[in-house]
DNA sequence: TATGAATGAGTCTTCATTCAT
DNA sequence: GATGAATGAAGACTCATTCAT
């Protein structure tokens, strides 16, 4: 005989267990409020099920917690992969602006992410050691990136002696820029904000050297 | 006539008020633990001081972990000056390069700072306001820099085109992701960090175009 | 499957729920203390069980204070609707004066149940919304003695223009005052209260008309 | 050489010492809001005075409260006192009636004052052995009504075998009745309660016997 | 004697976690 | 396994009272 399933996943056969479903609950739940405010009640509720069962599939919030934010990751990841400029089109300079101007949109993202995580070192301890056990090494967030810019260089659209890893870092550092500024400042003029993510982007192609 | 002083400070001529003294008792705790973790009850046995006095000096918890947040970024504000190359010597590379190596350090301060306001959007919202009040605009932050490319730019050491916004959040940025990267991983190779925070502040002098 | 019961009421069936439970407890400390020096710690120590669960049953002290109170007000008007003397026999006077200690008794409960309630202005508001919506109207505290005047006026016993509402003012208002005078003076001489409540009723009765 | 006055009466010779003026602004406090919502900060901050001089000139905040309610207490007496009616003119009927009107109001404030009193047991035995030590007996405040009614009598107004006694206790009652029904219910229509209050007084002149 | 900041016990409330059903 | 009420340790905040100046 098959153990009970929770009243909420009964007639959902897709959702694999309950863990999967809260999961879920409090992945969506994060969308909406910084991890510091969510109580373990709103998980529940959020999730249609009773308050307790959360400890039958997780040892505590904190492993619930860190589950979706794992998971959040990496849908970012995805996301990021999903982003990548194709060299087969387009000048490196081109490329590199709109690849920025998504990662913009996913650092916005992360930032939430790594804000709740920095404000809870334990917390990033535990992420830190989850996502080098799974496929998503951070490398892989900047992966996209490196494989466009060593793609580029064998094709001659940027120079051979490039230091790919030094211009993901450049694309990345400016992008969590301009980033920040959309969420810190919740009245920034996006236009000018991508103006200026643009005319960094193009700092980067063409250097400052007279 | 005057009423007493506090125990704590009553032998130190020095910190004029109990209120002062509360800021900086939160302003060390805050070295140690993130915001979020900060009570009231804390930061009254780390002023050595009974757990009411804080409301006599602010309006609430928040007020006074505003204030020492302020405060804290105010020293942020006055290491970034102080860290400021001088445009007298050194190639702008060189420049550029120490002046990203002192950022690293002051962003990883300020990391944990912006972290605990991101996951504390109220706080947030009234640290904004605040720090635009005071003499500190976010923009003060990259004066010293901006300063200095304008100068090197006006000796012909950079090209005369460039764009000082755009340079100045590559290197922000660039330092950003390093200063990330000690603070996310503890275990980070502390030299190989410095080496690719060089190596970003070169390719941008350089350019990567052919 | 259903949730545990609290200790304290695991082995008493005829407690439907430890709201109720609460209330009660809430309840009998009224008897001793103020509404003003009641605290959430007292309840849960009257009602033997933990500081938190309150909250798992009503939205505040207040609502919980409010339902005792609700329920205390529910049990004087029945304790009122029992003392009402019966029409059949005894003259008017006789009746009425027994009607009247019967609730003077009720009325020093009363009396302390609407201190209680005059000291805090926002309980009274729910309070009188709450009674409102209960069977329980003001008025239905006056109803047993109107009923048995208008069932007096029509037997004869008293005189056919009679302002019912007038009478039931004057009784109650007496009554009152006698139980003033005994939660007021601790030491007031109870058979000397008695006999001037039965002489404010006689004069009821009687007029002061020449 | 005289001890400093407290600033805020250093310049009123009229009010005679810091303890009178503690004592008026602790009971124009009264005036906003119930005793149990008083703090010893409201008081001194309304009488201009700062937080600690309260425990130069009473025992605690309890003996403050106490002197301002005796004295509320007085006034209300001699409100009383001056509400008499005079037994040159008139109906005893028009004249109880309108004695009553004006004693409606005065319990108005003397429901809030014994409200206060109630709710605090040990403040309450305070005030009544003080009320006793003061010229102001609780009999003194049905003075002025006895007087009118002996004074009646003896004209021949009201019968000669009048309980004076009852006779107050019903007035006291019913205009006691009616200040209660303006307190609770904020929306009451004063006119019905004029009108109900006039006819209570008018049934005890006339009685209700056949 | 007046000042007003300091004290600290005590208040209501929240919330992760447990556990009888 | 699921349920959801019970638990109790915090947490922020209030306020009468004290006391050095």
């Amino acid at each position: 005989m098959a153990p009970r399933r929770a009243a909420a996943i009964r007639d959902q056969p897709d959702t694999a267990t309950l863990g999967d479903h809260l999961v879920a609950a409090t992945d969506s739940l994060l969308d909406d409020r910084p991890i510091g405010e969510l109580t373990t009640r709103q998980i529940a509720r959020r999730a249609g099920v009773s308050d307790g069962v959360l400890y039958n599939h997780f040892q505590d919030k904190a492993s619930l917690v860190l589950t979706a934010l794992v998971r959040r990751y990496g849908r970012l990841v995805e996301r990021f992969e999903r982003a990548a400029p194709r060299p087969e089109g387009g000048t490196p300079t081109a490329n590199l602006q709109s690849f920025a101007a998504a990662l913009c949109d996913l650092e916005a993202d992360a930032l939430l992410l790594g804000a709740g995580l920095l404000a809870d070192p334990s917390l990033l301890e535990r992420f830190w050691v989850e996502i080098h056990r799974q496929p998503y090494g951070i490398g892989r967030l900047r992966r996209p990136l490196t494989d466009y810019l060593a793609a580029e260089r064998a094709k001659g659209g940027i120079v051979s002696t490039v230091d790919i890893e030094a211009v993901t870092t450049l694309v990345f550092g400016a992008s969590a820029m301009a980033a920040l500024t959309i969420r810190v400042n919740r009245h920034a003029d996006r236009g000018a904000v991508d103006r200026q993510l643009r005319a960094a982007v193009s700092t980067i192609v063409s250097g400052i050297e007279p």
